[in-house]
This record gives structure tokens, sequence and C-alpha cells, in this order.
RNA sequence: GCCCCGGUCGUCUAGAGGCCUAGGACGUCAGCCUUUCAAGCUGAAAACACGGAUUCGAAUUCCGUCCGGGGCACCA
């Protein structure tokens, strides 16, 4: 929306509750933005005029204005313990009422309140919340929502270690930040009428509201960490494509029309708008995501599709393999892949057989349906004797000034290859699947593996004379 | 329990009273292509939660029911 309008994109950490600070956090946040090419205009590490963008760097902002809604009577000092909160929650639950607070400190007098000051080491400030009428505002993308508020109670806007509650800082924050406009997850509508509260005891103007769908696990509930990956860093690692995943998230709760499902970055900011954002929670899709990756793999050419693929390969092959890995010999295994994969992470296990020296595999799976071992060691021999007489030639032009243009013919590429293979397959009387089949265990060690003769191509003469050699020995040991 | 928000194929969605015999996509299934696996192409099955009301006409408006989710912390 920011990008759409021409307006900003603020980054604000609202790091307000030191119990559930977690080191290195905020930074994977940051990097998951970053990743995503979601980039701010202000905040952490850019700067800007508004800033401290970390709030609990912004403690002395808060304080005051805690204490001015204390002294204009907007908000008052809580003693009760935390001990006494608990089981009044547990006694109203046991009683199936709404739990909340009594208001018992509500409306002490000023000696009560010395005296408790006296006794108790510590005490928060809580929001007075009116007893009566009602609080609206409009969602821009559910019109006006009306609470009662009698239905509210007296929340914490400062807790006891000084910190704000999400609450009070937030709607500090967006007054100073100069927010314009919050979207956030629906999970918060129900918050909304305290700061719409707090924004008008403060005599601050409130920004405009939208309350997005959530993105639901796959039992319809609030996303989280027991739905598997919760973590944008974590798909990073599986080997998504940050473009297919911020297409992918786009198109949960947005759409541009009745049939777009591939957009990029520049098209989405271009068709950005509220209104074509739904309100139904959405489910995550791995399957999806999984295809729309894939999509965006294929688009991608040899170059880039190679700088992307490098690092997965480097991680994920066995650690046997020499390393540093051949870049010219990976450009020619990626464009045999690429179509067949879904992320960066099925790189590996794909392409293996590529860079072991000894294939393991089962010697059964030599044996095609129909043949038996004698008929598939006969296909072998015949094979390994037909491709040893594939030899490089050297194509001299009739013209002898042409002889600059003299090319050499690598006899053992994919023509040649299948050249010499398939009349084979007849002259044994196999199918030619048959035959493909069990040169491609041979050669690559399972079943499934990329075009034959384009990977024998890459794999080459050597290997693949050694390969079927090892096949026939695995088969009469 | 109380308050709030929702409910179109299994999933993501299009749908602003007649364009809807409800469109697209993922997934599923079948066929084509084919040396395996993919990719690609073609096709199929698959949904307006239910009941009333308004209207000549309702997926679309209103009410109720049911179902789902969210919130109810010195968490955000």
């Amino acid at each position: 929306l920011a990008r759409h309008t021409g307006g900003s994109f603020i980054v604000r950490i609202e790091d307000t509750d030191q119990a559930r600070k977690v080191e290195g956090a905020a930074e994977s946040i940051l990097e998951s933005l970053r990743w995503l090419g979601l980039d701010w205009d202000e905040g952490p590490e850019v700067g800007g005029d508004y800033g401290p963008y970390f709030q609990s760097e912004r403690l002395d902002i808060y304080q005051p204005i805690a204490k001015k809604l204390v002294e204009e009577g907007h908000a008052y000092l809580c003693y009760c313990s935390p001990q006494r909160l608990e089981e009044m929650r547990a006694e109203q639950m046991r009683r199936k009422e709404p739990p909340r607070y009594d208001r018992r400190c509500r409306n002490f007098s000023q000696g009560e309140r010395l005296k408790l000051e006296g006794e108790v080491s510590s005490s928060v400030v809580r929001f007075k919340t009116p007893l009566e009428e009602e609080t609206r505002f409009c969602d821009l993308l559910r019109g006006e929502v009306i609470f009662d508020n009698s239905s509210l109670d007296d929340f914490v806007i400062l807790k006891a270690d000084g910190y704000p509650t999400y609450h009070l800082a937030n709607v500090v924050d967006d007054h100073m930040m100069e927010i314009s406009h919050i979207l956030r997850a629906d999970e918060w509508l129900s918050s909304t009428p305290r700061h719409i509260l707090l924004y008008r005891a403060l005599g601050y103007e409130p920004p405009q509201f939208a309350h997005l769908p959530m993105i639901l696990g796959e039992d319809r509930s609030k996303l989280s960490k027991r739905h598997g990956a919760t973590s944008l860093l974590e798909y990073r690692e599986q080997g998504y494509l940050p473009e297919a995943m911020m297409n992918f998230l786009a198109l949960l709760g947005w759409s541009l029309d009745d049939k777009t499902e591939i957009i990029g970055r520049d098209q989405l900011i271009e068709h950005f708008s509220l209104e074509r954002i739904g309100v139904t929670g959405a489910i995550f899709s791995q399957e999806k995501l999984a295809w729309m990756n894939g999509t965006y793999l294929r688009q991608l050419n040899l170059d880039e599709f190679s700088e992307k693929a490098i690092p997965f390969l480097e991680k994920g092959l066995p650690a046997s393999i020499s390393h540093p890995l051949p870049e010219e010999y990976i450009k020619q295994i990626l464009p045999l892949v690429q179509e067949r994969i879904k992320t960066l992470g099925d790189l590996p296990q794909l392409t293996d057989f590529f860079f072991i020296d000894e294939l393991s595999y089962d010697g059964e799976l030599l044996i095609q349906k129909g043949l038996t071992k004698k008929s598939t060691l006969e296909a072998l021999r015949v094979s390994k004797d037909r491709l040893d007489k594939l030899v490089p030639r050297i194509v001299v032009p009739p013209e002898p000034q042409d002889l600059g243009l003299m090319v050499q013919l690598e006899a053992f590429n994919t023509e040649s290859l299948e050249g010499a293979l398939r009349p084979l397959a007849e002259e044994l009387g196999l199918k030619t699947g048959q035959l493909f089949g069990t040169l491609r265990v041979a050669v690559t060690g399972r079943t499934t593996a990329p075009p034959l003769f384009q990977t024998m191509a890459v794999l080459g003469r050597e290997r693949c004379l050694k390969r079927i050699q090892a096949a026939l020995e695995k088969l009469t040991a």
C-alpha cells in the first residue's frame, strides 16, 4: 500500500516484553523483510526523523505520557499482585464469567493510595475505561464495528518494570510517527476499541484501521509453530525463491482479478488496493506454494538458476565430494533438473549421482520387466561395446580455405547416443523402455532420472563406460 | 462463558440483484506427449452452510439458526 500510494513504509520493533526477549529475533525479522524485498524507508539501520525505532529505546517517551494520563484522571495506579489477579481470573472462569480486572484500585482515596504505596513494592498503570456507552470505529475492510465499553476492562498501559504494554506504545508511536494506516491482523480487531479510547484520552486523531484476514494452519487455527515452518527464513533455507513467496503471500487474502496467479513485485505495487482484500482467513497451502515456486524456478535462465543452485548443492551434497564444485559441470547438469524440482533444496538428492564415484544400488533394479538376468547382461555388454566405439571425430570442411572452421564433433553427445542406442534396442529384440531402463539404472543407480541420453552426455564417456562395467560386475557377482 | 469477526469446489479465490447451467488456480483423476520422472497440453469430478424474509428475479440485501475463527494477560 505504501509503495502503491507513494507513502512511506516504516519498520518499528515492538520489543516491550522483557520476559519474551529473544536474542537475534529483531535481526531475523529484518532479514526476512530484506529477503522478500520489502525495503523500508524508515526504521532500524536506515534511521529516520521519528526514531528511535525500537520501542525499548523509547521508555522515556511513554512514561511521562502514562503519568500525564494518571494526573488527568484517565488512568490510575493499580497495586494488585499478579497472584491476586490470577486467583480472581480463575474464580471468574469457574463461575463462567468473563475474566477481567475487578477495578479494585480504581476508586481508592488519596489516603488509601498512600497507605498501599508504603506496603506494596510495585504497581502498574491501568487505563480508566469508561463504564458505559460504546466505542465504535470504522474498519476499512469491515465497516463500522461497535463494542460496549462495559465489555472492556481496565487494561494495563504501563507495566511494573516501567515498560509500556503494546496498547500504549502502539498508540503513542503511531501518533508520534504520523502513521496514517494501521494494517494489522484480524486478531487485533477486539483490541481496537481500547486503542480508540486511548487516542481519545490523549487527544490524538486515530489513524485508519484495516484488519486483515489471518493466515491459518491446516486446521484453520491461527498459524503457529506446530503447523510446521512458520518463519520466512526457514523457507529460504528450504530453497524457496523470495519472488515466489511474495507472490504466494500476496494472493492470500488479496486478488487482482478472476485469473491472475503469477504476479511480480512491480505489478503488485501497481495494482495493489485495499478494496480487493478479502475478509476470511486463509489456510497456508504448502502445495500451492511449492507449485508456484516451481514455476518461478523454471523461469530462471541458466546463470540465474546456477547462481541460486550452487549454494544448495555445496551444502546438500555428501561431504566426500570434493569442493568447490566445478561450475561448468554444474551448468551442464542444471538444465536437466530445472523442470523437475519444486525447491532448490530438492537439488542435491536429485543430482548426487552426477558427483558420486561409486554408485550403490540394488542390482535387481537393472533387470527390467520382461527381461532376465541373462538378457540384461547381454544388453549391457552390447551397449558398452557400442558406446566404446563412439569416439570423437574431426570433420574437415571440404574447401581448404574454410579450414579455420574445422570443428571437432564430440561423438558422445545426446544425438550420437540416441543414434547408437535406439537402433540397438530393436537389434536386441527389446523395447526401448527396457534397454533404456537398464542403462538408466546402470548409469544413475536409480529408476527415475533426467532423460537418459542427456544424462549420459553430461556424465561423459569414461564415467558411463565405467558404470556399465560396474553394473555387469554387480550382476555377475 | 462473554464480546467481536467470518462462512462460494478439499485449498486459495472471482463474484457489488438478472452477465452464474457459479469463472480461474493448486491439488486429485483421466488422456495426449514420452526411454523413466517431470514439465507441457487437453479433459473430468468438485462449492454458494441451513431456514425464513424482501424482490418479477438472490451466491449477492435483511433476520434467525448452525458452524468456524479471534479476543477476553504486568504477550504482542
